[in-house]
DNA sequence: CTCTATCGGTGATTATGGTTACTTACAAAA
DNA sequence: TTTTGTAAGTAACCATAATCACCGATAGAG
């Protein structure tokens, strides 16, 4: 079976039997591009692993701005969704998804009956905390210690990692990423650009460093 | 016994025998105000449970700045610590004792041991990654959204908490966990003064609002 | 009691990045 | 082909906070 195959080498070393679950009892989703897979104050309800294409996680505040802390991708875990069904939390922070999506989603009380169940299940949830942890350190370390054009040259590195060379955002997105402005992305690119860093697109920029 | 009883309110709803353990293979440390009990880049052997005292999680950069995540306190447990025990990671944080401080620290294979054979234990790692993950989320939302005012306001109550309405800290040390500066938290804390929030002493202030 | 080190207060200046206000460029719809 | 909407470029200006320079206050050390 396709599936099956397919997901053995997203999530390896996980138990047969796991897999077995995993397959009978998680609901595989398939979401269209700019889908809100989870909002902030929602009450959550399930867990999800990604199979396929890109989910951000990001952080909105009271008057709308955003602020962007990292995306997932196939075989990865979504933390924030496995801490807050554990005690039927209300989630903090925002999930889109970028692209088309396809995802397994968990019902709550398996999530918490193979914890005791499969040891592999349990590194998995753990590898997800630790995984999603260090991501937030890392964005801490950045904002915290760092201008925003070096803020700016790691985030649009970040995403050519995960889009390829040729990355569609519009400044107004990354700007909104960045919880900065559309005019400040603009002139930082466009010196990007004269550094031949980058070329510049209509919605589109590619990375030619390196 | 005193610790044991102790023990059993700082950690409640842990299973029996976990708790026969923790005392048997936990090792009991008392170290001084000031103390480093983990450096970035260091490798970590061992998990920590604070049992007295504050211990300070902060960041550092490679030009010796630094930033302030969060503080832990009796009952409170080090996720980093845990999350680096597992795989043998380096440690991307420092964290120091700001009183004297009561430590059980627990030898690495334990960590893993426990977590199969007690669930209490397991519950209490995830309840313990879950919070530290929500501290940082909420140190992202001051960080990316406000302004220093008002995260200097959200610092100083965070201390007030935790320490009493009479905060022992200087302006510089306020300045460096915020990695701002003296000049500016002076500033800020004279202007709060003012406005009959708090009053200022030479190396301590105290918080009157509210 | 005096000296010295540290802490805190404050004005002036500067740098970073946010804001305002247009302009130009492009692409799809009419 | 013209219109219209959205993206991007740019200059001028402003706000926040970092930096520089200095002074006064206070607490321990001698």
């Amino acid at each position: 079976m396709n599936d099956q195959k397919q997901f053995h080498e997203l999530f390896p070393n996980l138990e047969e039997g796991l897999y077995e679950e995993l397959m009978q009892y998680g609901d595989i989703k398939e979401v269209p591009a700019g889908t809100a897979l989870l909002k902030a104050g929602q009450t959550i309800r399930s867990t999800m692993l990604v199979l396929d294409g890109i989910v951000k996680l990001y952080q909105e505040d009271d008057e709308g701005n955003e602020f962007f802390m990292y995306n997932l991708q196939q075989g990865q875990a979504c933390a924030v969704s496995m801490i807050c069904t554990y005690q039927q939390e209300k989630s903090q922070v925002t999930a889109k998804a970028m692209t088309d999506v396809v995802l397994l989603t968990i019902p709550l009380e398996y999530m918490d009956k193979w914890l005791s169940k499969y040891k592999s299940w349990h590194y998995f949830v753990i590898k997800t905390y630790r995984s999603r942890y260090e991501e937030l350190l890392k964005t801490i370390n950045e904002i915290a210690f760092k201008n925003m054009d070096e803020r700016l040259e790691f985030y649009l590195k970040k995403q050519v990692k995960q889009f390829g060379k040729h990355v569609k955002l519009t400044h107004q997105e990354i700007a909104t990423d960045l919880n900065s402005s559309r005019e400040v992305i603009s002139r930082l690119m466009k010196k990007m650009e004269r550094n031949g860093w980058i070329i510049i697109n209509r919605n589109s920029f590619e990375w030619i460093k390196d």
